[in-house]
DNA sequence: TAAATGCATCAATATATCTTGATATATAAA
DNA sequence: TTTATATATCAAGATATATTGATGCATTTA
């Protein structure tokens, strides 16, 4: 049950439903990027990717400084059928925006 | 997104995972059998009764001073997605009880 | 080694949701 | 027509969740 829970109860928040479907159209992508392109601040970002992650839909992936977060590979049905639901929906997403210093650094 | 998010917000609750599974495996009931199978007080049960319903989970059919809530049938695929979860859930439910007055009366 | 960057977490406040007890409404019985 | 029953709703308090700004930690660059 709990885990349950933890699952609807991360799919019940605007921000991490436009995050998810963001996630699933763009693939892996930087806090930094996500921050950048939704124009939010990063405690913020961080706090609901971290939900998300808990709750089975995302997985991270630490290079350097980076963390990445993807949508997590395979997903079970339900979860599966909750992104599918989410892919009807008519969200106004963000362009994709990037303000990280990895390329002009690199 | 409303409707979306009023469907999870309505699976995020315990009490209401619990009676959306018990009207699935024991199909319609008035509002009185569900008080006495659950001991729970009235205005609790009918607070989440309405939220279900609300969500698009239930339906009502009011006879006489009775109402009878039952699975919405028939449902969409997610929200089939999610009672098939729930279904999978090891859910202790309590026994069938009923304590209203109608068989009595009648 | 010092400074900067990317990210996570904490503490405080704001907002939403749940529970309870009281009250309202409608129907049916006495 | 008075009373009892079934259900819905309201108001108040309790609990959970979201947002923000501050701080901490690790990694990289200077």
């Amino acid at each position: 049950m709990e885990i349950f829970l933890q699952t609807v109860g991360a799919l019940n928040d605007e921000t991490r439903v436009r995050l998810l479907r963001f996630l699933d159209l763009h693939g892996r992508m930087c806090v930094c990027e996500l921050e950048a392109s939704f124009d939010m601040i990063q405690s913020r970002l961080s706090r609901h990717l971290k939900i998300l992650k808990d709750a089975g839909f995302l997985r991270v992936e630490r290079e350097g400084r980076w963390a990445y977060y993807s949508i997590r590979s395979p997903l079970d049905a339900f979860r599966q059928a909750a992104l599918a639901e989410i892919a009807t929906l008519p969200l106004a997403l963000p362009q994709r925006t990037s303000s990280c210093n990895k390329e002009s650094i690199q």
